[in-house]
DNA sequence: AAGTGGTCTAGACCACTAT
DNA sequence: TAGTGGTCTAGACCACTTT
């Protein structure tokens, strides 16, 4: 015996429901995790091995296997060729913030809409025309939109977007282009129309807190100084040409992200 | 011939390497999604069925789906029983801010350090008592600490912890619960002592946008008006009892999120 | 050499969706 | 009924770590 496992007990007598709609491999992970928050496996102990596991529960070394990546994949395990799988401690800086999170807080999707306060065509000005790659002075379309929900203004959004004859950027994206999204969630990409043609391939977004400007705080009706959450968007086509430069802005009172790190049910 | 696979397309030459290091199923998930990426995939689109995926790169079935399975991890396919796999549009909320990227900002550990301001017993306040789930009056330990980066003050730290004899939260834990962990980033699980015995079980974090009061910006060496970040955290123990409670306060012009939705490249 | 995680296959079977 | 994603197995092989 070279490879002594330590205090790897065989825990608990919970077993795999073959009749379950529960996959086999989703059942053990979810006993593994079970053990971890009951305490039995601590952070820094040792899992019981792939072998064992097939043993304990009767399932195949595949199935094990996907079970331990689950947990790797949620960051409650690591995994290491030749030693083992070991629990991962708690970690502050595991957290992570999903912007998805604000659909939730507009919730009541009936109180929620979009007032567009204005629309023009801008000559870019240096700095719009280093961030959508053109040149200054180009023309861009300007909008300045208002997002309310319960009749509170929850956000003002400010965008440029490409303005060119010869690319298909018309009416129809400028809707999509970053607003919908927000609203529609993992936006379904069945649409009625059958074809969901979206020009968009990719996009940076950036966060950080702001103070709101006399302009900001008068249309979303608060008082300076007040904290804001400040939203930065920039969108590309698929030639990986920009094609949308923005950024929502929101009172930070109305705004708070919230997430969980270690080992919780379920 | 029952359902017609409209426009699916076998793309590309692109092949898999057997004697990559890059194991196969990670390579056609690559291949996949550089499909995407060139657009020759756009969003709405159907990918090829796994039959003929396998046929076409003469991998197995489990490989395949392993592969897709990554893509629907990453959010970037959906895939539907009975119907097929699908590419995802680009989604605004789909973007996620990791806690962790402030590690990278304090980049040099050499440069950062913790300064211990203030460290007392102090009877629990209400709020303090709610929060910790003890009564009111109960001896806490308050501390108070300034985060340093690159000779710069980064973060001011306050913090409650559960003082109960009976409970092992001493002094080694103290380091542990927060700080720590903020710098250490993944937090290996081998300690050299052999046994890393965290006594947290999981954590709630949330995270606002706030203005500094007198005090934060004196220590953080701001002029008032200043935006903020603050990240509240409450730790439990694995009786499910809180620990600690605190929040970081960090200046706003020091700190951004960033992060990115869509198809990327590698 | 023994034990560990990691990859891969060939084929079976199931559940769902479209026609 | 045919095509689709989804689960599962038994066994082979490999690479790494420990003793």
């Amino acid at each position: 015996m070279a490879h002594r496992p330590k205090n790897t007990v065989l825990l608990e007598t919970a077993s795999i429901d073959r009749d379950s709609f529960e996959p086999a491999y989703a059942q053990l992970a979810n006993i593994l995790r079970q053990n971890m928050v009951e305490g039995l496996l601590r952070p820094g102990s040792q899992l019981p091995s792939e072998a064992q596991l097939v043993e304990r529960y009767g399932v195949s070394a595949m199935t094990v296997r996907r079970a331990i990546n689950i947990l790797v994949d949620q960051g409650v395990v690591t995994a290491e060729q030749g030693r083992g799988t070991f629990v991962k401690p708690v970690t502050l800086s595991a957290a992570t913030f999903q912007l998805g999170q604000l659909e939730n807080l507009f919730g009541n999707r009936e109180g929620t809409n979009v007032q567009l306060l204005e629309t023009r065509i801008v000559a870019a000005d240096e700095r719009v025309a280093r961030k959508l790659a053109i040149h200054e002075g180009k023309r861009t379309i300007y909008m300045r939109r208002l997002l309310w929900n319960d009749n509170e203004p929850a956000f003002y959004h400010r965008e440029y977007l490409i303005y060119d004859p010869t690319r298909p950027i018309v009416e129809a994206e400028l809707e999509v282009t970053a607003l919908q999204q927000l609203f529609s969630g993992t936006s379904e990409a069945r649409s009625e129309t059958g074809i969901t043609s979206s020009l968009l391939k990719h996009g940076e977004i950036s966060m950080e807190a702001t103070l709101l400007d006399e302009e900001e705080a008068r249309l979303l009706k608060v008082l300076q100084p007040m904290a804001a959450f400040c939203f930065e968007h920039l969108f590309y086509d698929f030639d990986d040409k920009p094609v949308s430069w923005g950024w929502f802005i929101g009172r930070a009172d109305r705004l708070r992200f919230t997430t969980q790190v270690g080992l919780i049910n379920a």
